[in-house]
Order: structure tokens, then C-alpha cells, then sequence
RNA sequence: GGGGCCGUAGUUCAGCCUGGUGAGAACGCCGGCCUGUCACGCCGGAGGUCGCGAGUUCAAAUCUCGUCGGCCCCGCCA
């Protein structure tokens, strides 16, 4: 027998118990006449003493290394009175080892198993199982794991049923990048591997399964950041004959119920909402950081005939001239910090004043009355420009970073919804969806898809968290008709349309529900949960910015066999 | 595709700006001492392709160019 007990859980319950565990040698405190072993693993970790009445136990016990496997028989015993560690669940007892084997050794390793140090990421990658090793990492996983749990508990009491899709699918143009996957029996085809089950559940709605969910990965292949993947996990779900409420309420339903397994913290529904447009206006975002609580403010008409003639000349040429507040002062180098920022986000420049005891002072103080206005105290940043979406978005970036230092931290969930269905992309001077192109208008809007798609509003919904986009989803065309329209206004032919998406359109044509969803970046919502920055540190083989495993190293080169029967060349003659 | 930061002992870093002394520190590792430690302590020791390649120079960890790798950002990610 390896184990009576874990490493986390002899308290002084258990004094005088004969007891056994096995685990990894943490550290080792030889004192000389007595020799003390931290013994840990992933319940906890459990301090051992070897005596030196046993002699043959406490020559093993010496020549014991970090990271050591050993499984030890003892007795549990408490500690002196003076010697109990509050840290630890265990601190109250220790084990007095009797017998001691050494089940693994390990070379030099290449950095210490603890939580508070500092490696570099490719050292880490590379040796990813030790990594996972530390207590944070673990605990990390585990939270995953809980939180996995808590989802499939949910929605499953919710009616849902958990769906399977194809890994091995069809390319579909729009979107990210494939990852494609050659076909052996097809020679030049390919496979790709989903985007996400977009589709798949759609069709699974014409199936009948009204309440759909899949914890399922997906595959993008596009550039990385800190919380962006190749391989990514969504929760993603479906439900029919719903309308937005009824999948909002259910997503707050969902993490409150997962806040409170998980964390033990009781979320406030439901979340607030807030429109695209009002987001742009009060936030310059479409996905506003809440923890900051300032406003983005219209200084237009303060500074219409104001005599200073920069920002009059926009505001005679229908300009905007919007103002960020900050409750702190600002250094000279700060601001001209600011400035650059400004101008390197292709803004015209920034201007400033204070309010402080009543009184304005700064660059902007001689041209505000004022008896005009009343502001709270604080310094105030002044961006103009067009009266488009881009002044708006420059002044919420602006806000963000004037604003930072003084978040509140705890988890402000926002819904924005109504986004347009379109925009335009001037690049390629053409309509394109600004969602997806299955995103559902508002009824009383259809009519305006011929005339003037541009403004015609979606029912989708984003799920922000302090700014970072979680969750997004949308009620769907559930009819053909409707659907194909819209795919023509973004400029897919009758052809394409059947070529690329003629099993969906098919499943709406016979007899499709009305229905919608919602697709969550479940790695995101764990980092969060857990306040970490990176999603790198709640995936178990995370790829690096450049997409490489460094720990197994994929991807490599194959065999000149597997190539063949795959029916691929590589024409780059400088490879392989 | 573009920009920024980084790469020196097993690990984390200093040294680089301003080229030249024997390339250092801490942790880890090895040996010794130590019976109440929990980051044990004390003494001693081993350990280096300064990422790689080229160039400049009498001389390169240090300057220049290229290249590989990591991280962050822009583009991209419906």
C-alpha cells in the first residue's frame, strides 16, 4: 500500500494513528542529530521527522534529494506547543517516520517547485510536468476542473444535452485562418478543423435537441496573445424557441451558480446592459472596462466659442471635443506621455485642465467659464475630432489609461447588445457581417436590409468583464429566406452559399425552430476567475506566441512516407 | 506582416551604455558541522559555447549586421 492518507489531510485528529503516505520531497531541513522532510503533494503537504535512533532510516533520510518520490510508514504525533505552524492545515502534527523508501530520484532540476519564483516562460514550457507541479499551477487546474464541473452541473439540471460535434470538418471562408487537415482518400482535400460548432449546433436545433451545450475546442489559426490561443475551449450552447432574455437570464443564472460552486462569491443579477451605441458614447468601447466608473464627458459645448480656436474649428466642422476625468494630478512627463500615446493612436492631440478648490488652472483654465460648468474636482483631458465611432473609441482608450490606477477589482460583468449586423470594411470596400452573418435582425428593422443594411441593428449579445470580452452570442435567421439575404448583402453568390453553407441552410429550410445561443471563452473565464493575467497558466500544454508546443515540440517535420500518402509535396526546397 | 523588451552557471539576474582586471551574486547542486526546523543555520567546493553565425578591432559578453528562441503590443482573431 503506497498511501493511508494524502499529504493535505492529518490534523490532530489523527495523533497517535499509524499512518502511511507517499508524495514528493518538498525540502529537506537536516539539523544533523534530526532531520525534518516537508512531504507534498497535491492535497497538501505534510511535515515528517526521521530520529536517528533508526539508523537505516536516517542514512535514507540524508541522502534524500528535491523532488524525491518516497513513501513513508509513522506515526502521527502532535507538535511541541511552540513549533505548530498556523500556515499550514497540517501545522499541528508531525509524522515520526519509522520505515522510508525511496520510490524515484530525479536528476538537477531545472529550477525549484515552488510557487513564489520567477522562471521564464520557455524555461517553464519546456518543462511543463514540473511546472505543473507547483501548488499555484495545480491549484490553477483544479479550479478548471471545478469550474468544468459546475457548467456541466448546471446546464445539465437545466435540460441541456451535451453534444458532440466533428472535429474534421469543412472549411468555411469568412473568419479566422483554418487549420487544415489533409485528406488521405481525397487527394488535394482537406479537412479543417472547426472554428467553433457554430453550425453544427444551428442544425442541432432543426434536429429537435432544444437545449444543446459542449465544453469543445476550438481552432484558430491567427496570431497569439496573452489570452488568445491556437486551441482555445468554449462553452458553447444552443437553446429553441427563446428570445435574448431568455438566454441572458440563463447565462446569469449559469455563473452565478458557477461564482458560488467555484468561489464561493455570490454574483449580483442580473448584469446591467447597455447598447452598443450608448458603450461607444459613454465608454469609447465595445467592450467597457467597468471597474473604471468614469464617464467619458461631451465637452463640445464648453468650448463652443470658448476663443480657443483649435477646438472651435472642429466644432464648426461638426467635430466633438470629449473629456476624460482623473480624480489625481498628473506630472509634466506624464502628460506629455499621454500625448504621445494620443498621437500614436492616430488622435490630432490632447489638451487639459484642473479643477481644484472651485478654481481651473492648466493649458485649458483662461478659455472655460467657469460658471458654465460644474465639475467635480480632478484633471481633465480633452480629445476632439470627427463625430465618429473613432473619436469615441480614442477617448475610451484614453480613459482606460488615465484611469487604470484606480480599479476596483471585483468582477463587473456587462451585457452590450445591439450591435449592428454590419459594417463596412474600407479595405475591401464591401459590406461585412459585424458578428456573424447567422445573427438575427430586430423584426422591425427587416425591411431596412434592402435599403440601408448599415444600420440595421442584430440581436446579439456580448458578456464583458472588466473589460474583457467573455462570452458572445446572438438569436439566429432561423429561416432560409432570411438567412440567404443576408449572405448576399455580404456578397456570397447562390453558388458559394450552397457550396459553403448549403447543410445549414438546408436545416433551416426544413422546419428550423426559432433559437439562439451563446459561445464562452472558457479559458478567459477561468483566468479571471482566478485574476490571472495569462490563459497560458490555466491550460496544462498551453503553445507559445508562436504557436509551438516546447515541452513534446510540435509541430516537426513527418516522414517522406506520411507525406506521400497524404499526396503532399513540400515545395519550400530550403525545409526539411 | 510591423514595433518593443529579453537571451550570461542548473535557475533568476548583475556586468554591456564607456571594448582590455581572473565573468560575479543569490538560489540550487556536492562535501563537512549542527537534535526542533519549516526560505533552518554555519564552513568549504564544483559549476560558463556570455543563444547561434558573421563583421569591425591588436583585443568583443560588451560595438555592428544577420539569425534562432521567449515575452508584450499593433495588424489579424466573424
Amino acid at each position: 500500500m503506497y498511501r493511508t492518507h494524502t499529504c493535505g489531510e492529518l490534523t490532530s485528529d489523527h495523533i497517535g494513528k499509524k499512518v502511511v503516505l507517499s508524495g514528493w520531497v518538498r525540502r529537506v531541513r537536516d539539523l544533523g542529530g534530526l532531520i525534518f522532510i516537508d512531504l507534498r503533494d497535491r492535497y497538501g503537504r505534510t511535515q515528517l521527522v526521521v530520529e536517528p535512533g533508526r539508523k537505516e532510516t536516517f542514512e535514507i533520510a540524508k541522502s534524500l534529494g528535491m523532488q524525491y518520490v518516497i513513501r513513508v510508514e509513522g506515526k502521527v504525533r502532535r507538535r511541541p506547543e511552540e513549533m505548530i505552524n498556523p500556515e499550514l492545515s497540517t501545522g499541528e502534527i508531525e509524522v515520526v517516520v519509522e520505515k522510508l523508501d525511496i520510490l524515484n530520484r530525479t536528476p538537477l532540476l531545472p529550477f525549484v517547485i515552488e510557487d513564489e519564483i520567477n522562471i521564464q516562460e520557455d524555461t517553464r514550457l519546456r518543462w511543463r510536468f514540473l511546472d505543473l507541479r507547483r501548488p499555484k499551477m495545480q491549484r490553477n487546474i483544479i479550479v478548471r476542473h471545478h469550474t468544468l464541473q459546475a457548467v456541466r452541473n448546471f446546464l445539465s439540471s437545466e435540460g441541456f444535452i451535451e453534444i458532440e460535434t466533428p472535429f474534421l470538418t469543412k472549411s468555411t471562408p469568412e473568419g479566422a485562418r483554418d487549420f487544415l487537415v489533409p485528406s488521405r482518400n481525397f487527394p488535394g482535400k482537406f479537412y479543417a478543423l472547426p472554428q467553433s460548432p457554430q453550425l453544427y449546433k444551428q442544425v442541432l436545433m432543426s434536429a429537435g435537441f432544444d437545449r444543446y451545450f459542449q465544453i469543445v475546442r476550438c481552432f484558430r489559426d491567427e496570431d497569439l496573445r496573452q489570452d488568445r490561443q491556437p486551441e482555445f475551449t468554449q462553452i458553447d450552447l444552443e437553446m429553441s424557441f427563446v428570445d435574448m432574455d431568455n438566454v441572458l437570464s440563463l447565462t446569469e443564472r449559469m455563473l452565478e451558480y458557477v461564482f458560488d460552486k467555484v468561489l464561493h462569491q455570490k454574483l449580483e443579477i442580473p448584469f446591467p446592459r447597455i447598447s452598443y451605441k450608448d458603450a461607444l458614447k459613454k465608454y469609447g468601447s465595445d467592450k467597457p472596462d467597468l471597474s473604471i466608473k468614469e464617464e467619458i464627458l461631451d465637452f463640445t459645448e464648453i468650448f463652443k466659442g470658448s476663443g480657443f480656436g483649435v477646438l472651435e474649428n472642429i466644432i464648426q466642422n461638426k467635430g466633438i471635443v470629449l473629456g476624460v476625468r482623473s480624480p489625481r494630478d498628473f506630472s509634466r512627463k506624464e502628460i506629455d506621455e499621454l500625448k504621445d500615446f494620443i498621437v500614436k493612436e492616430g488622435g490630432a492631440g490632447l489638451f487639459w485642465f484642473k479643477v481644484k478648490a472651485e478654481t481651473l488652472y492648466g493649458q485649458l483654465a483662461k478659455y472655460i467659464d467657469i460658471n458654465k460648468i460644474s465639475l467635480e474636482e480632478g484633471t481633465y483631458f480633452v480629445i476632439a475630432g470627427d463625430n465618429k465611432p473613432a473619436t469615441y473609441l480614442l477617448a475610451g482608450k484614453l480613459r482606460e489609461k488615465v484611469c487604470k490606477s484606480y480599479q476596483d477589482k471585483k468582477f463587473n460583468f456587462l451585457w452590450v447588445i445591439d450591435f449592428p449586423l454590419f459594417e463596412w470594411n474600407e479595405e475591401e470596400k464591401r459590406i461585412e457581417p459585424a458578428h456573424h452573418m447567422f445573427t438575427m435582425p430586430y423584426e422591425d428593422q427587416i425591411h431596412l436590409l434592402e435599403q440601408d443594411p448599415l444600420k440595421v441593428i442584430g440581436k446579439q449579445y456580448d458578456l464583458v468583464l472588466n473589460g474583457v470580452e467573455l462570452a458572445s452570442g446572438s438569436i439566429r435567421v432561423h429561416k432560409r429566406e432570411l438567412q440567404e439575404k443576408i449572405m448576399e448583402i455580404i456578397g456570397l453568390n447562390k453558388q458559394e452559399r450552397e457550396k459553403r453553407f448549403g447543410f445549414l441552410l438546408e436545416a433551416l429550410e426544413y422546419g428550423a425552430p426559432p433559437h439562439g445561443g451563446i459561445a464562452f471563452g472558457f479559458d478567459r473565464l477561468v483566468a479571471m476567475m482566478l485574476g490571472i493575467g495569462t490563459i497560458r497558466d490555466v491550460i496544462a500544454f498551453p503553445k507559445t506566441t508562436s504557436a509551438q508546443a516546447l515541452y513534446e515540440k510540435a509541430p516537426d517535420l513527418v516522414d517522406d512516407e506520411q507525406l506521400k500518402e497524404l499526396h503532399i509535396k513540400i515545395i519550400d526546397q530550403d525545409l526539411g
